[in-house]
Formats: structure tokens, sequence, C-alpha cells
RNA sequence: GCGCCCGUAGCUCAGUUGGAUAGAGUGUUGGCCUCCGAAGCCAAAGGUCGGUGGUUCAAAUCCACUCGGGCGCGCCA
């Protein structure tokens, strides 16, 4: 409809030219819009506006003149010249009244489209490293990036979402090394547990414990093998935590041999990662792939990626370092991509990922990163141009923390000293249809206050509830229905659509032909707030309507038709919950 | 110090490729169940869109400056 009108201003403005009254050189951008109040007609312009002053006309003059040029259409009831000179357009009733028969033909695709055009996306998102539970800063950017996903796909895009495991590094050692030293304590060795490993979380002993069920004494040595020569914990005098940890690290390697190590290095790993998979599927978020780091250099894609860099001319050597020449392409620094001992840093690994994400043929990338890596964007921005790939290709979102709020209080949250609040606990509080509505219903960038007690204690007035609330209403007409011993006939109800006059009705059919805009702007800019917003404003319409009016009356024509437009509105409700990831439950 | 994000009703937030009288929720106040679910509906009240200047037919939206709040600036990951 909205192109037709835009085809109709056209062909007015082509007939002003032709009888001089506007110049053919001015290339009119034509504008229609929906409008926001329903006493501007379905659709507006503002092309009048636009063309008033190179037309040296007034702009309601110029409107008037554009109106009467229009052709005549059978659909438009009828167009109005408002304001300082906007034309509105009418759509007549009963090609609003059609989109019913759309949505109950279509059913669960009402609102999918093929703009994507099937083409390749991939989304990153979490990515959380498997050195404990996911918590709830993580929540938001699995809630995040599976509703853009569903958003995606729903507009035609094919995506594969991926989790990129952080399975090597320092981090990882720190945790291997934790889990070694509880294990050695439950086997009565007496060694102090180290300030900077894992230390107060439950699931280190978990793992520990299991580590001796299976392996018992493999790993045994005594506190005088493990300790000596060790640089002092940072309380003591001339301690230093970093120091100690990179110690024991070394002497765990030394003293286990890689093997065993590896035996260690992997319970931790594979425990945490199938917790981390588990809660994520409960919490409806699927992904393709799960991309491992230490693949990277066991195909030996980093140093394919610096010797790359390194042929083009943007690698030099610096303090026995190898740094990548960033500033060249727009980074404030240099960065550093092999360490003067010959290690590869994080940031060339994520060079490495990054170069064979664009290898895979995607012709978009999407990370979805949180904003304490905003300092991140330039210098992987930079890498890709230094490869030669178009960074254009590469988008990077950055979802905003969610800060908890408990008891009137900000809650601490690091993995590190263990006082965080789980993704797995908040789900379990508040129910995975309330997080995760929770979670996208403000715009990533936008910093998000998420009071744990409010969620808790007031869960019934969520705003989810409202819009389940109006789904669970149609079902529960549609069984008093039965119950009256009353058939719905869908075809008798299409063909007399044209009884749907009142004001709550007509509001509620434009409310439901806007869903597949909506949709559609939500998914081209990643943005599940709007489809939020919208079933809010949907389920309002309802509710109110419901209040209005009886559905089920004596008449037939209009019983038939106002339930063909209440099981419309219920399955337009369906579908956008099912694409936050949200249950459409039938009562409650 | 430099960079990124945010500033809209008491509170939490929509609205920003410039459009008509700036909108919701929540809170406050007052109404609505002999009637399909009151987890609902209706009404009232609540605003110098942080500030100043600029751009134009039109600015919450764009530009400059400025004031607040958050975050980031490792040979950590």
């Amino acid at each position: 409809m909205k192109h037709k009108i835009e085809d109709l201003i056209r062909q007015a403005i082509h007939i002003l030219v032709e009888n001089d009254t506007l110049d053919a050189s001015m290339a009119p951008d034509i504008q229609v819009t929906r409008t926001k109040d329903a006493s501007h007609g379905d659709f507006a312009s503002n092309i009048a506006l636009t063309l008033a002053k190179a037309a040296g006309r007034p702009p309601r003059d110029l409107a008037q003149a554009i109106c009467d040029a229009l052709p005549d259409d059978a659909e438009l009831d009828k167009t109005e010249i408002a304001g300082p000179g906007f034309i509105n357009f009418f759509v007549s009733a009963d090609i609003s009244q059609n989109v019913i028969k759309m949505i109950l033909a279509q059913g669960e695709d009402f609102g999918r489209s093929s703009i994507g055009a099937g083409k390749k996306i991939q989304l990153e998102f979490v990515s959380a490293n498997p050195t404990g539970p996911l918590h709830v800063g993580h929540g938001r950017g699995a809630a995040y990036g599976a509703s853009v996903a569903s958003l995606m796909r729903a507009a035609g895009f094919d995506v594969d979402c991926e989790y990129y495991v952080n399975d090597a590094g320092r981090q990882m050692n720190i945790l291997a090394v934790s889990i070694w030293i509880r294990y050695l304590q439950e086997h009565d060795i007496d060694i102090p547990f180290p300030s900077n490993g894992y230390k107060s979380d439950a699931y280190i002993f978990d793992i520990a414990r299991k580590l001796k069920q299976d392996h018992d004494g493999a790993f045994v040595f005594k506190t005088e093998e493990v300790m000596h020569d060790i640089h002092p914990d940072e309380p003591a005098e001339d301690g230093d935590k970093e120091l100690h940890i990179d110690g024991l690290i070394e002497r765990a390697q030394n003293l286990l041999g890689e093997a065993a190590y590896l035996i260690i290095f992997n319970a931790g790993l594979d425990s945490i990662l199938a917790d981390i998979r588990d809660d994520l599927e409960d919490f409806g978020v699927h992904y393709e792939n799960w991309y491992s780091e230490k693949s990277l250099g066991q195909r030996d894609l980093i140093n394919t990626a610096v010797e790359q860099l390194q042929a083009a001319g943007h690698i030099y050597e610096h303090k026995g370092a190898l740094w990548f020449k960033s500033t060249d392409f727009g980074d404030e620094k240099d960065r550093v991509v092999i360490r003067d001992n010959g290690q590869a840093t994080y940031f060339a690994s994520d060079i490495a990922y990054h170069m064979d994400k664009f290898q895979r043929g995607y012709e978009r990338v999407i990370n979805i990163w949180g904003a304490d890596h905003h300092g991140y964007v330039p210098r992987v921005k930079a890498a890709i141009r230094a490869l030669g790939e178009d960074e254009n290709k590469l988008d990077i979102l950055l979802v905003q923390f969610a800060i908890l709020y408990r008891g009137g209080e900000r809650v601490q949250m690091s993995t590190r000293s263990g006082s965080f609040v789980t993704l797995r606990e908040l789900r379990e509080e508040v129910g995975n249809d309330a997080a995760r509505f929770f979670y996208v219903m403000r715009k990533c960038e936008q910093h998000m206050d998420f009071d744990l007690d409010l969620a808790k204690s007031q869960s019934n007035d969520n705003p989810v509830y409202y819009i389940q609330y109006a789904h669970a209403r149609v079902c529960s007409v549609l069984n008093q229905l039965k119950e009256k011993n009353l058939q719905h006939d869908i075809e008798k109800g299409n063909s007399h659509l044209a009884q749907l006059t009142e004001s709550h009705e007509t509001e509620l059919i434009t409310k439901l032909a806007t869903y597949p805009d909506v949709l559609e702007k939500a998914a081209i800019n990643a943005e599940p707030h709007s489809l939020v917003h919208y079933l809010r404003e949907l389920a309002n319409l309802f509710h109110t309507y419901y209040n209005a009016h009886q559905f089920i009356v004596e008449d037939d024509a209009i019983r038939d038709a106002r339930l063909n437009l209440i099981r419309a509105t219920r399955q337009v409700i369906h579908n956008g919950l099912s694409l936050l990831g949200v249950s459409s439950p039938e009562s409650m």
C-alpha cells in the first residue's frame, strides 16, 4: 500500500511537470510514512513541504495541486491536506480489513519476508571465557543475540550463530591450576590457595573432586615439590599475585607433564563449557557453531595471519616483540601481536579468527560485544583493513551492561571474586520468559538497571505477562464459545469483515497491518526492543477492545467477524513473542 | 588527559535517515466486574526533551560548545 501511494504521488508530480506547475529538474524524494494519529488517516506524505521552496509556492497550495493531480484509486477513500501542508491518505476499510484474512491464512508465516534474500550472516555473541558459569551480564548478550538472529531469519537472512570459545590463554591456565590445587587439597596436601585463582567458586571444588574420583592420586605431589622457589603470594611481604600464579602454572606443567596437565585443563574446560551450553540451551539460545580459539593455533592460522600482515608491510619489531602498525588504519596506538617471549597475544588470535570468519564466506559478520570492549573495536577493524578485507562487512554491536541492584544496592559481579549472580539463578528466580523479555526491552546501547528484587517480587507486573495475558484471553474466549455450543466459522467471518466498523476494531486492524513493517525494521536495525514495544501496544489495543465490546454476540456475522479479528490478534502476538523466545500460554 | 555510550514526566524507558498537540509503563488520585478471565479497562495529574548558540518552512532528532553520569584506554583474555 505504501509503495502504491508513492507511485500515485509520482504520477501526480509527473502531471504537474507536464503542465508546467513544477520544474522537471526537481527530483523529488517521495516519502510516505504511516501516521501516528488516526485522525491523520493511514499514510501521510510531506512531499509538498519539501518541494514548496523550490517551486516557489506555499506548501498548502502545492499540496492541493498534487491532490488534484492524483489519479483516482479504488483502494483510497480520500485524501486530505493538513497542518503545514501534509497530504494524508485514508485507505478504504475493506482493504485494511484484508489483513485479517492474510494473517489467518498465513499463520506463523505472517510477517516473514524475503528482504534478506538468503544472505549468509554470521552472528557471534556471548563468547564468555569458559572459566565459570554465565552470569547475569552475559544474559543480556545471549537474549539480545538470539532475538536478533530470530528477527533476521524472519526477514529472510541465512543466519549462523557462533560462540567463540576462549579455550587458550592465561585465564584457562589459571583455571587449570586452581582445579589442581583444590585437587591436591582434597588429598590433604597442605597448599595455600593462590589469591589470584578461582578461589571461592563451588564448581572448582566439584571438578577437583571428580578428578580425584576418576584419577585418584595420579596428579599428587608433595607441598615442597609444588611450592619451592615460587614467588610469594600477595598478602605476604614482597608478594605478587601475578608472579605467584604464573610460577604455579609453570610448576604444574613441569611436574605433571603435558599429558597429565592437559587432563586437568580439559576437565575444567569440558565441565564448564558443558554447563554453559546447557544453560544457553535452556534459555532458548542455540548456536550453529562453537569455535575453538585453541584450534586457530593448531591449524597455524595465527602464524598465517601474522605472516600475511608482515608480507603487506604492517608489522615491525620493537623491544623483541612484533607489533602491528594499526595506527596506519586509524587506531590510537600500535599493538603487539607476538610477545618478546614468542607467544602470540589474544589480539593475534582474534585477527586470525576474523580472517577465518571472512574466509568462510559470510556476506556480513556481526559481533555482539559487551560495551567494555569498545576500545577494542578500532584495532580489529584496522586488522581487517590491513588484511585487505572490506571492514564494512563487519558490524560490531556493543551491548551495555545490565547493572544489578539488590536491596537498593549495586551487586558486584566478578567471576574472579565468586560473588556473581549466575544467569541460571536469574532464570530460576524470574523465569525464562521474563528474563528473555526484560533483557531485550531496552535498546542495546542503553544502560540497563536490573532490579532483582523488583523482578522477583513483582514478577506478576512484568509487561511480558500483560502481553501473554492478551494471548490467553483470546484462547479463553474461544473456549467460552465451545461451552456455549457455538462454532466459529472463519470463512463466514472473512466474508463479514465489513461489520468491523467500531473505532476499537479499526485501530486494532491498523495495528495488525503494521506488524510486517515493525518486524522488517527491527531485523534490519537489530532492534528487538521495537518489537517489544509493538507487542505491548497491540496487547493494549486488544485489552481495550475486550473491555469495550462483547465478542460472543447473538448475530452470527458480527460474532464470526470479531472472532476472526481476535484470532488474528492472537496469531500476531504469538508470532512476535516466539521471535523473542517468549512462550505464548493458552491459559495463565 | 584521550576515546565510546547515556542524559526526555517523581522513577524505569520509547520516540533520533529532521515533521503535525513529545509518548508508554510504574507511582499518585478518582471511577468500572448480576456481563467472554479485574494479571484487565477508563479518566485526571505530571515536561524549559541537561544547558547555550547555530542550521531551516520545521529540531528531542543535525552541527558547535558546555555541564552531569557510566565505561574503556596492558607484551590480560
